[in-house]
RNA sequence: GGCGAUGUAGCUCAGUCGGUUAGAGCACAGCAUUCAUAAUGCUGGUGUCGCUGGUUCAAGUCCAGCCAUCGCCA
């Protein structure tokens, strides 16, 4: 073996105002599967991440909340932290920008720039409000689109026309904040001088560093010419105070890369590790930042040349992914695909959406869909029916038949040589982030083991005499192809690595000894090593995602009144008793001809069918309801309408806005009665 | 509006330097099997490769235009 490489990685900083999601999560899932292979291998890889935790939305919604900014970052990261380690995701170190190694390498990285000369002064005109006695961000101004006078537009760009602009532009602004009319104020403000980098920019962007469309979109920006970037702020602001300039902060987005730094400057003071061997500017370590596509432009120029200009050393990569999409669209809140990590993890394991997302990356910037059909049938085949099954079909005859020892030698050694020779075309994918690739390779060879255990058919074998030890030499050899393969996994799956591994009562896999085959070994009995998902969970989880934003919105909205209708009278059990609520499987549903309200649905109750119309086609396409399990009041007396008769009614809260229909946990039954 | 990315089977995706009959997994159908978490094996059908035009002996692949989706415009 070479010697071991020396790694450090990231993943972008995730900001301290608000949950983690399942977006946020292919990030943190791809960096961490690229550390674990890394480790895996027998390198040395430190994976290290933290909160963003400065800039005006933090401190404007601390002021909202009514407590410090401080408190607010702190509740956030033990949040994050929470749903980080719960998706297994292993750092060495969650760390905070708001920390004293940060504001040190900030003002250090800062110093440096400025006695470089890449630092200007200079005066600009900006927004301010006077009742809220600050100078107003682009996003904190409202008012009519320049173009197209749409209204209420930020100061960005506009929605309606997509015209982009300053906030200068827009005609009749208001602070966001306040409703006043902003006034102009002069103010002095610190700039980096990009274009001073434009030739080291130029030559860092082409040497492999980038993916190939991201190179492709710097040379646009390369054409426009580099231009100074604002890295200054002025009080009140959330951050770092500019060392030689009273009353100025350093904008959040200068300091939040630093915050890689900082948290890695942190893990090597706690461990007695080298910090500068590795940022120094003849490092020998190598560097990667996995981010999303939407903040290249941070780490591809800015950060660079930050780095190159105080005198630190540049990143071997800096790795771009694209967005999740929930079934083919935006994550959207009405549909309840707007699923955080948090609601994820109440009804699912972390591991099945760690190999969907693995089966789906590449090393390219594409965007990647969360289809949730697709989700249940690729983890089910692959995870249970392909890979799992291997053991589970091979482990009854070493224990029942063979005292739970494995034979002393494989029925087929050139076979399994074949396969462990995947071992570098799999390792390479990995290494490269071809992580679908990976995983299309693992399966295949799963498909193989399975269909040469089928092929020696044990269970024939077993019945004839003088063949146990063929059987016991088949299933050994079965179980160490599901163990190679479980090692190869155990980067995406390391919860269910390590039960394989007590299973198998074998050391820790590694890339290394999963290629020599386990012999003459006793094994644990076996158990269910990963259960199948079930439909009725992912609605389940939709339907609470759907309710969680819902009441989420309602509480942070300000000043939007509630608008719910009082509760009702009080009434006994007895009253309750009397309405008949059944579980119900919605077997059909179509529009009816002629009212644009109404959808008939066809109920299933187990024992009988009936025939309701529910005014919810404004909110449901039937193609969507059919199959899906709801609750209905089953003893209403049927009611003509002018399409028909409506044989009880289907439950559903709504405000106005939208309509939602009940449903019942995972296995609840057609007909059960609900009390 | 400008720029970029994407568009291949019902779904999710491969497709190298342009090269013979465009592939895989899932789903679906039939058969076999019953060791295994209704798992497994064998067999089978499925495509205007977004559209239109061009270059070429040859285009899913290269070029141009258009359409759709997504993103970026500091």
């Amino acid at each position: 073996m070479n010697a071991p490489r020396r790694i450090l990685v990231t993943s972008a900083l995730p900001y301290a105002n608000g949950p983690i999601h399942l977006g946020h999560m292919v990030e943190y899932v791809q960096t961490d599967i690229w550390a674990r292979f890394q480790r895996l291998r027998g390198n040395e890889c430190v994976y290290v991440c933290a909160d963003d935790a400065h800039g005006t939305p933090i401190m404007l919604k601390a002021q909202q909340e009514d407590t410090t900014p401080e408190d607010l970052v702190y509740r956030f990261s033990a949040e994050h932290q929470r749903d980080f380690a719960d998706f297994l995701i292993g750092f060495d170190t969650y760390y905070s920008t708001h920390s004293e190694e940060n504001r040190e390498l900030a003002e250090t990285i800062y110093t440096r720039l400025r006695d470089g000369g890449h630092i200007a002064v200079r005066t600009i005109e900006q927004a301010y409000d006077e009742e809220a006695g600050m100078f107003l961000p682009d996003r904190f101004i409202k008012g009519d689109c320049p173009r197209c006078g749409a209204a209420g537009q930020y100061g960005d760009s506009c929605e309606v026309c997509g015209a982009t602009y300053t906030p200068n532009d827009l005609k009749n602004p208001v602070s966001a904040l306040s409703g006043s009319t902003p006034v102009k104020r002069e103010s002095e403000h610190h700039f980096f001088q990009l274009a001073d980098f434009t030739d080291m920019l130029r030559e860092w962007t082409r040497g492999g560093h980038l993916q190939p469309a991201i190179a492709n979109k710097l040379e646009e920006w390369f054409d426009t010419g580099l231009a100074d970037w604002d890295i200054s702020r002025d009080a009140p602001y959330w951050g770092f105070e500019i060392p030689d300039a009273p009353g100025k902060y350093f904008y959040v987005w200068l300091d939040a890369p630093i915050g890689y730094m900082a948290a890695h400057r942190h893990w090597c003071d706690r461990n007695g590790e080298d910090f500068d061997a590795v940022w120094g500017p003849a490092s020998q370590a190598e560097l990667y930042h996995f981010i999303g596509k939407d903040i290249a432009y941070f780490h591809t120029l800015f950060w660079p040349a930050m780095l190159h200009g105080a005198g630190f050393r540049t990143p071997n990569g800096v790795y771009c992914h694209g967005f999740l999409t929930v079934d083919g669209q935006k994550m959207s809140k009405s549909r309840g695909t707007f699923i955080k990590a948090r609601t994820y993890l109440d009804h699912l394991g972390p591991e099945y959406l760690r190999y969907y997302f693995a089966a789906k990356l590449s090393a390219d910037v594409d965007d990647i869909d969360l289809n949730l059909d697709d989700f249940i049938q690729r983890v089910n085949s692959d995870l249970v029916g392909k890979l799992v099954n291997i053991a589970s079909r091979c482990a009854g005859f070493i224990s029942k038949r063979f005292d739970g020892r494995l034979a002393d030698a494989l029925e087929a050694p050139d076979r399994f040589e074949t396969m462990v020779a995947a071992s570098d075309s799999i390792a390479g994918a990995y290494e490269r982030r071809e992580f679908g690739r990976a995983m299309r390779e693992i399966m295949e060879l799963a498909d193989d083991a399975n269909a040469w255990i089928a092929e020696r058919a044990p269970w024939q074998a077993i019945k004839e005499e003088g063949r146990e030890a063929e059987v016991q030499r088949v299933c050994t050899q079965g179980l160490n192809c599901f163990r190679t393969l479980m090692a190869w996994l155990k980067p995406v799956l390391p919860e269910t690595a390590a039960r394989a591994e007590a299973f198998l009562q074998c050391d820790a896999l590694d890339w290394d000894n999963a290629t020599r085959p386990l012999l003459g070994h006793g094994i644990a009995k076996f158990k269910p090593l990963i259960t199948r998902i079930e439909r009725a969970t992912i609605d389940t989880m939709l339907e609470h995602s759907k309710a969680d934003l819902a009441a989420a919105s309602g509480n942070t909205a300000p000043g939007g009144p509630p608008g719910r209708e009082a509760i009702a009278e009080t009434i006994g059990v007895d009253d309750f008793s009397k309405v008949d609520l059944r579980v119900a499987r919605i077997a059909a549903a179509e529009r009816v001809e002629g009212a644009d309200k109404l959808l008939q649905l066809t109920l299933d109750l187990g024992t009988e069918q009936r025939t309701v119309f529910a005014g919810i086609r404004k909110a449901y396409d039937p193609a969507d309801l059919e199959g899906r399990l709801t609750v209905m009041v089953a003893n209403l007396a049927p009611r003509k309408m002018r399409f028909g008769t409506s044989e009880g009614m289907v439950l559903a809260a709504g405000d106005g806005e939208g309509i939602h229909i009940l449903s019942p946990d995972s296995g609840a039954e057609p007909g059960m009665r609900i009390r």
